[in-house]
DNA sequence: TTAATTTTCGTGTGCGGACACTACCTCAAC
DNA sequence: GTTGAGGTAGTGTCCGCACACGAAAATTAA
């Protein structure tokens, strides 16, 4: 391992000067400069990660800014847990990270977590955009203090507020409608000619809405590709809907339809669907949902649901801690955009994935 | 951030006596201990790595004996690959890597290479215990000298020879009969009631028969499992069969089973399989295979494999050495067995698999 | 009681680098 | 010739921890 001592030795100075031309930190002429930087490549000299970061004592805040999860709506749990374990990791490294939430059907407390949080003098910021109008102030403020900033599930990519445009450093998060092709290919595959396929549509929660639409549209864009003259049907739901109602539709529906062999349900809400269906329908129906709750691996698990494609929220949680953290202490650049493995979950493989985050929340 | 410092100084001791109770170096009454103790857990005292790493500055030796890969068989390739980039990863904190490779088809350059592997008197060992017998020798010799090891994709759990057992620290490789469960559940959704089922085998290295083997296992018992009157055909090919002895026993095959409607390949040959199967037997053909190498790759793309399983092999190799790596610098014990997920690949979510690996394979 | 141990603990140094502080040198102005 | 400014380069300290060495305290032996 070459030193920094070992380039000055090398060159007759000491270790002060070679350090000042490694930062670019000026007050050496430019013989020494040159004569040293040769010295440098021909060593192939790497600054030492470790004691560099020992040294600076760098002790950076991260802040991350949230929807809050709840006992009826745990889809912002699975992230918010990569988020702790990926802090838990990192504050070895003098990092600390601080976690604001919102309401997620209330922009003002997102404008008011933010305000907490910026209070907190942040070295950068991992955030969900959730809200477009109140994220331009958001931005704004980030952009002119030179916080950097990553997205984590929701982007806002491309769009620019009046000049002040989204320097996120990085998208984290899911590509919905690829994932919304592979569950067309999957109830593609798992089907034979003159099938005929249903999507479930209950809408329960705003936030992924747009994620729900665009699994749409992936689906059916899947079957205009490949089997363009392939018949889907389409049930909505509302909140208002109680179990009796939605139970009722959807079992006249599959009495009527009896060609009907694939359903997707492009919302974690499938086990509660597959509740709803009769026995009887369901022994000729094959069944893809997204997200491996607790509740729709149960399913799994029964061989009622056939797939679960997961977006591995957890680890996308994790991932963003991760990436702001290598940004801070090793100057890494992040990718604009880090995607998501698309992960077919079956009973057979389901004890093989997710293990990190099962032995997470094992130890906690 | 809580430093030794702060500990000793709460309890009244010096920084020294904390690093001894830290580190279980014994030399300290056990009332002091038992002080320390409570004020470290109270004010959730954690030790910085980045100053721990320097500090140690242990230039540890790892050794890693795998088979060689070559233009023929590119199996070993992967996992080395993910080696290479681990090794690459904690070069940083004092660790070198140093590969010995030798032939998977002889033993003797097997114990060759790892006489010249333990000459460097390396501080722990990762290696493919391919020959069972040549292994008792080197598990003896790195029991005798105290150095820990892991096991890489070959198993020799439980084995005990003569007195001395295996204590590998762990490990790392594939669930060959569970991912043949899992091929046939693959196997199962997209077929229909009365389809049949066709295994082709085609040994070409010894390494992996056992892998294919067990997948067979697995993909039977699913079968026995829940089909129990499931037709599935087998056909074998040895490594003295050409293409077209092989093109002409598959198409004869195929032409007279009209019913065949899956295919699975046991091993990572399935591209050149389906080279072999004509067109318009491929059309009614669903065909599973194992291992995302380029041609499988290709051929999944073209939409004639529809699923490839996927142990990840580029990342065992990496975890091998993060892990040996953990265990070396942090004494972090890994667990007995560190499974690999099982993936599912599609033509679909290919491109977000395997992101890493791909971009190693990019960056070199 | 004193010497010989053994147990328990404090001190100092170094890991590789960052950065402040100081020292030296040159050159020009007075 | 003295003085001061500006440019260069060396030195020392600290970051938080690991570990060796040796000192002090406690225990045992003589």
């Amino acid at each position: 391992m070459i030193t920094i001592k070992d380039i000055a030795k090398e060159a007759n100075v000491s270790a002060g000067t070679v350090d000042r031309v490694l930062h670019n930190r000026g007050g050496v002429s430019p013989k020494t400069e040159t004569k040293i930087k040769k010295i440098l490549k021909q060593k192939k000299f790497k600054i030492n990660l470790i004691a560099s970061s020992l040294a600076m004592k760098k002790h950076h805040n991260l802040a991350t800014l949230i929807p809050q999860y709840d006992e009826q709506n745990l889809f912002w749990k699975s992230p918010y847990s990569g988020i702790q374990k990926a802090s838990q990791e990192v504050s070895a490294y003098g990092i600390e990270n601080k976690v604001f939430f919102f309401d997620q059907s209330d922009p003002k407390s997102y404008l008011k977590a933010f305000r907490k949080l910026i209070k907190t003098e942040p070295d950068a910021v991992v955030m969900v955009p959730l809200f477009v109008k109140e994220s331009h102030e958001i931005i704004k403020l980030l952009n002119l203090k030179k916080i950097p900033y990553i997205f984590l599930n929701v982007d806002l990519k491309g769009l620019a507020f009046g000049g002040s445009s989204c320097n996120n450093l990085s998208y984290i998060g899911q590509k919905s409608f690829d994932a919304g092709i592979l569950s067309g290919k999957l109830s593609h595959l798992c089907s034979k000619n003159g099938d005929e396929f249903l999507i479930v549509m209950t809408r329960k929660n705003i936030h992924d809405y747009e994620a729900i639409n665009e699994r749409v549209k992936g689906f059916k864009s899947y079957f205009q590709d490949n089997v363009p003259d392939a018949n889907i049907h389409q049930l909505k739901f509302d909140q208002s809907d109680g179990f009796e109602t939605v139970k009722k539709k959807i079992n006249t529906f599959l009495s009527q339809n009896q060609r009907v062999k694939v359903i997707m349900v492009p919302s974690s809400r499938v086990s509660y669907i597959c509740k709803t269906i009769e026995k009887d329908h369901l022994l000729r129906l094959k069944i893809i949902g997204f997200d491996t709750t607790p509740q729709n691996v149960e399913a799994l698990k029964k061989s009622i649901v056939a797939f679960l494609i997961s977006q591995k929220s957890f680890n996308q949680g994790y991932k963003s801690i991760i990436t702001i953290a290598n940004y801070l202490v090793y100057k890494e650049m992040p990718t604009n955009e880090i995607p998501t493995p698309l992960e077919i979950i079956t009973k057979e493989n389901y004890k093989y994935s997710h293990s990190e985050e099962r032995k997470y929340y094992n130890e906690n």
